[in-house]
DNA sequence: ACCGCAAACTTTGCAACGCTTAGATAGAGT
DNA sequence: ACTCTATCTAAGCGTTGCAAAGTTTGCGGT
């Protein structure tokens, strides 16, 4: 929009907010650089000069996912007042957020991207894995190492689980009386904290 | 192999295993039909005589997963002794499924594929939820029916999300001691049961 | 036994895609 | 002011999904 728009001054965050949004409209649409490219007013292999290939714009958008997940869920959990609410808060955020952002949750946990060849990737999901680490040890101080390890990820894998099969709409409706990320948290909160249906 | 090779035979079939195999061979392969066509050694646009779209293969594909899967989890679930060991040797047949055919576990649990508009994948995934629904009752024969629901939701839940993190290598082997299906299936089943490392 | 017809397969073609290469442009540093 | 280099355009290659038109073959009806 300056004099000339040769240069767009910062086309890599361009696209990838093209991409977020496009996102945004269809979870499951199959992103495209050449269409993110158009959108955002450039040539169709300008975006080369920042992504090399492909994966590496999948894994920029699923990082830039992992350090809002990070957020939502450290947010949303910190006011708790008890461990066992501040599980339930957490498992809440990262069930809306796997709705509100579904297109994006699938990037995150899409195969094909080698999440060890991209450091910032990495980085970001472990970041957004110690929110929940740090919660578990909260809850269960007394137990031993391994049993922390195993309890954070047996309730990675509940909220993940649930995460995955709700976003992408797999828990039909005649399924479950409540399928809102509210209540499938608690299911999954009690679930970890072994206090079935205490709420 | 006949006087004439024009008329395959079941080519139908001859493309689903082939994708199959190049699915074990590379779980995280994209699948490409004219690939799968000079695999099997017909021309590129051949199996579109069987499958009008990607997804109509992909669906198919799917659709033979969760056979598979619902038939395993019943053998290997059906001689236990009690509901809880029951339980967790369907979850350990969950999960080994979803490592020894990592790349069918991918597209079973893919978007981008309308469940709804495939008849065959919803049912055969219905027919394989139905099978832990059961487990889940036999264990939890006083509880009511949307308990019951929201259980075997919550159960499918951790399975499926332990399922898919492990089969896609996102469980970094530092994470927890042991990581095989067995001990992940164990944790599991403790979970879901309300017995936390009872074993 | 013959015929006709529909299903199965080939061939051709098109548009979109990821990626490479070569060249044009302009901002940033000296 | 000059150069350097990151950024962007343009052109092209190989692959892909899919449609259309033509060819082959087996099968059912007579």
């Amino acid at each position: 929009m300056t004099k000339t728009d040769y240069h767009h001054g910062d086309l890599r965050a361009a696209v990838l907010n093209a991409a977020e949004e496009e996102l945004q409209a269809d979870p499951r649409r199959v992103l495209s650089i050449r269409a993110l490219a158009g959108k955002v007013g450039v040539s169709a292999t300008a975006p080369h000069a920042h992504f090399k290939t492909k994966d590496d714009l999948l894994a920029a958008l699923a990082a830039r996912g992992f350090e809002r997940l990070r957020d939502r869920t450290l947010r949303k959990s910190a006011p708790a007042a008890d461990p066992a609410s501040r599980l339930a808060a957490l498992a809440e955020a990262y069930l809306e957020f796997s709705v509100e952002n579904a297109g994006l949750y699938r990037i995150m946990f899409a195969t094909g991207v080698d999440r060890q060849a991209y450091g910032e990737l990495h980085e970001a999901s472990r970041s957004s894995y110690s929110v929940l680490r740090a919660a578990i040890s909260e809850a269960f101080v007394d137990g031993s190492e391994i049993e922390l390890e195993e309890r954070t990820l047996a309730a990675w894998g509940v909220v993940h689980g649930l995460a995955s099969l709700l976003s992408e709409g797999r828990i039909a409706d005649d399924l479950v009386p409540d399928r809102s990320p509210k209540r499938l948290a608690q299911i999954a909160a009690n679930l970890v904290v072994n206090q079935w249906n205490q709420q």
